[in-house]
Formats: structure tokens, C-alpha cells, sequence
DNA sequence: TTAATAGTGTCTCTGAGACACTATGTG
DNA sequence: CACATAGTGTCTCAGAGACACTATTAA
């Protein structure tokens, strides 16, 4: 018998069937007689930064909070979390009730609790990502929503707050840390770029490379070589082509192409 | 004026000083009267995932649970967020208080959080990574810890729930959904070891390359090119060579290399 | 001396950037 | 026709794998 190391024997939590029987009645009755009040606990809510790309400008969907605290400041779309959904669950609820979205790609981000960053109470917020065809927003003109533009004052992923502008560029100043997340989620994004074709999931079902191309831009904050480009995108094996082009372009039609299994990424 | 989309217009939440006078009282008093217990919320914990090579094993820090639910059983150091303490902190303390380590490297992992892990009662989780030295894992030898071998039964980062086992090959059957929760370690490792050597996290303050390649190889799973391997770890710019060299290894002694900033990573 | 691993020099292969050239739409 | 962008072919350059060769220690 191998025994490499001079750690504690692990010996198993039982032994025989009596000793079982006693163990499951002990947490059996342990379960009845629990009082889940007796902790204080934090609030916990979910926060979705809703990202889309629409002429070259990446951009965050902001829904003007209702109520104190930071009432009429924009913020996130967000909610508390209830007892019975799922994590997923409620970032997909709060999309569907708050920005009339259902059925986009969804991801969860990073989970957010610094004390005080609320000053109601302690509230800890699990950050997720969605990523959104600009068509499907517009689509979903609503009062009290608009879409603010994301600029990132850092390159590549270094990460941190970004500035959030109006289309007129008059800065928003969101709610609580809501810049932070943002920030994340373009650190995030950025870096899913780098090793998957993710950018087709704020497209249309079928696109141009080309523009395919500047949706990488616009997120990535630089330019990309076209030839290299279209040569990763077609080796990676996830995209194939429709046999349809574009129409009334003033120039040569592009090929329309769209992803093989969107469920892959 | 630009005006490229048909959004609703965001005027500012303020307009003159009277007005901001009353809204900022309006907030106080919301702040004032707010009842923190409204809203019926889930109890939030800390797991932190105790990452360690040793012998070419990947090895995982357990805790026997002291209290019912799953009482006995084998799990990851974990406590309840105080209202005080940051996410981050929280982690720290529970490294300290559980494993007897602090100042190693720490990483937020991920948020658990399916109604029904917990048979008690709602309970989300957010999961921290740890790296650490096994000659420091072996000095916190205590009863009631055990490192479990980690054993990956997929390849690359496809990830999923992994196998824990005793040295001696005896399956550990985790509480909860902790053995999930290593295979999101694992496969956040995997990914982070493809474009950062941090595997010198898992390695005393000095080290040679082979050694480096080795925690690097046991982390992935597969082999690597020693040729491919030293080159891009000298080009990182992230190591630099000690001027020492080990002793007593019945072969030529390689050169020991230490990191260059340990707060980069 | 031998065994074993450290470390170097160099060839090849592959993928990215660069760029020239052809293709095909609109006005 | 001109113009603009799509798409292809090919050269070059940089990094990874492969491998031969030298270096240095313990036994």
C-alpha cells in the first residue's frame, strides 16, 4: 500500500449498518429542527450588463432605477434572487421583465459583494453577461431604458471601470459599482475573443465576415488583419456558408455565413 | 446633435438645487426606515478550492464536516459571509480558520447556486481558488484535513465534476456539489497555465524550470515540449534567474529561477 | 568512467501579417 | 466605364516542435 504523505488516515464516514441507520435519523431530525433565520444574512441579487455592438460602437443597455437607494440614476438591469430559481434562472427572468429580451446567450460573470457597496444593506450581486443582436434591442424600444456607450479607457485586458456616454457623449454615472462590472465584462469579453468566434452572438443569424470582423474591433478596441481573420474564423471550423450574399451594397456582395452548433459556445 | 437611434431621451436626475435638495432627503429617509429582513433571502457561504502539486499529483485540501447536513463527510473548507467582511476576505478567513494558511494566492472562482444543493435550506456559494506550496500544505498537517488526489476524467478544458480520491486509491464521495466545484478549479487552471506561468504558485520561491514544467504538466494533464516550454517562460519576462543553483541531484544542477513580480499575476 | 539531467544551437513546419492581384456588385 | 469592397495566392517572419550536441554533477 502506497502512502506518500504523513497526513491524517481518512478513515470513512461508516462503518456499519447500524451506526448508518442512527447517522441518517440524527440528520434527518437535524434538517426538521433547522431554523434558517438564525444567521443574518446578506441580500443577494443578480445583475445583467446587456452588451451589443451597433456601428461600431460597443454599447450597454441601462434601465433607470425606480427607487432608492440612487433612485433615477441608470443602472443595470437587476433583481433580488428568489428562494426557488436558479442562478441562470433569475439573470434570464430579470432579462425577460426588465429589457424584454428572452433566448440570447448568457453567462455568468463574477459575483460582487464589497461591503457598503449598497448603502441600504449588505447586498452581494452575482454579475452575468449577455450578449445581444442590436436589431433585438431596438426592437424593444422601452421607456425608462436606453443604451449607453461603453468607452474603455484601458487597452487589451487590463481591466477595471469603464465611462459610460450617451450617444450625445454626456457621461452616465451608474449606480453603485455598476461601472466596475461593466468594466469586467469587457475584460472578460475581450479575452473569450481571443480563442473563440464569440462576436456572432451579437449578430444576426447570418452575417458577413466583414462584419463579423468589426464586431471583434469594436470590443477588442483595435483593428484586426482582414486576411488573418478570415483564415482563423473559416479554420476554426464553426462557421459555414449560407450559398446566399448580401444585397444593394454598392460593391462586390459578400458570401452570408452562419454558425454551425451556436449551442457549442 | 448626433441622434443615431430612437431610445428614450435620458435626461439627468437632477436639474437644480431645490430639487436635489429633496431628492437626497427622500433618500435619507428611505435609508432611514429600510427593513433588511422584507425579503425572504438565501444564505451565502465561501468555498475555497486548496490547490496543491505534489509527487506529479494534483491534490485537493478537505475538511471532514463537523455538522449535519452530510455530517462526516468529506468537503471543501467553506463558512458563512459575515455582514462585515468582503467576498475576498471572507475566502482569506476561512483559508486561516479551516487550513491554517494565509498570504497564498487567491482567486474567485465562480458563484453555485441551484436551489436544492443544500438539502437545509437555499444556500449559494461562491467559490475561490487557492494555490499553495505542498511543503506549506504539509506543515498545516491537522486533524480532520486530508489532501484527495484530484483524478480529471475529461481532457483540455472541457470540464465537469472530477474524482477525489485517498492515496491509496479509495474514492472520497464529496458533500454537496464540491466535486463539481473542483472540476470548474481545474478547468480554470488548465485554461490560466495556457497564457500565464502560475503554476510557480504551486512551487516554493525559488524553483528550477523542470520543476515548473512538471506542476505545469500534472495541472494539464498531457505532456509539454521542454524546448517550447523553457523558451516561452524566458520570454515571458516574468522569471529571473536566481544566480543559484540545487544541490545534491546526482545530475548536472539546474539553475533556480525565481518571479519577478508575484503581485503581476 | 558512467548515468542522468541541464542547457544550447539549429532545422523544419505552421500560422499570422503583408501585399498584390482578380472578382463582382452599383452608379 | 469607374469605384468599392470581396475574396485568393503567395511571400516573409516569428514561434513551436524536434533533435543533436555539449555541460556538469553524483556515484
Amino acid at each position: 500500500m502506497k502512502n506518500k504523505t504523513p497526513t491524517s488516515d481518512p478513515t470513512p464516514p461508516t462503518a456499519d449498518a447500524d451506526a448508518a441507520r442512527d447517522f441518517d435519523a440524527a440528520e434527518r431530525r437535524f434538517l426538521e429542527t433547522y431554523d434558517a433565520t438564525a444567521f443574518d444574512r446578506p441580500s443577494v441579487t443578480v445583475d445583467v450588463v446587456v452588451l451589443t455592438v451597433r456601428d461600431g460602437e460597443l454599447e450597454v443597455a441601462l434601465v433607470r432605477r425606480p427607487d432608492h437607494p440612487h433612485k433615477d440614476r441608470w443602472s443595470l438591469p437587476g433583481g433580488f434572487i428568489r428562494l426557488e430559481e436558479s442562478l441562470h434562472g433569475a439573470a434570464a427572468r430579470v432579462l425577460r421583465e426588465k429589457a424584454g429580451l428572452s433566448n440570447v446567450y448568457l453567462e455568468q460573470l463574477y459575483t460582487f459583494g464589497e461591503p457598503g457597496r449598497d448603502p441600504r444593506l449588505r447586498v452581494i450581486s452575482i454579475a452575468y453577461v449577455a450578449l445581444v443582436d442590436p436589431a433585438r434591442l431596438s426592437a424593444v424600444d422601452r421607456a425608462g431604458q436606453v443604451l449607453g456607450r461603453v468607452e474603455v479607457p484601458w487597452r487589451g485586458e487590463t481591466g477595471g471601470p469603464v465611462d459610460i456616454e450617451s450617444s450625445e457623449g454626456r457621461p452616465y454615472d451608474l449606480a453603485f459599482d455598476h461601472a466596475d462590472i461593466v468594466g469586467m465584462a469587457v475584460k472578460r469579453l475581450r479575452g473569450k475573443l481571443d480563442y473563440t468566434p464569440i462576436g456572432f452572438q451579437l449578430l444576426p443569424d447570418a452575417f458577413t465576415l466583414r462584419r463579423l470582423q468589426t464586431v471583434h474591433e469594436t470590443v477588442l478596441g483595435r483593428s484586426l488583419n482582414k486576411d488573418s481573420f478570415r483564415r482563423r474564423m473559416l479554420a476554426s471550423g464553426l462557421l459555414e456558408a449560407t450559398g446566399e450574399r448580401e444585397t444593394e451594397v454598392g460593391h462586390r456582395p459578400a458570401e452570408l455565413y452562419r454558425i454551425i452548433k451556436r449551442s457549442a459556445i
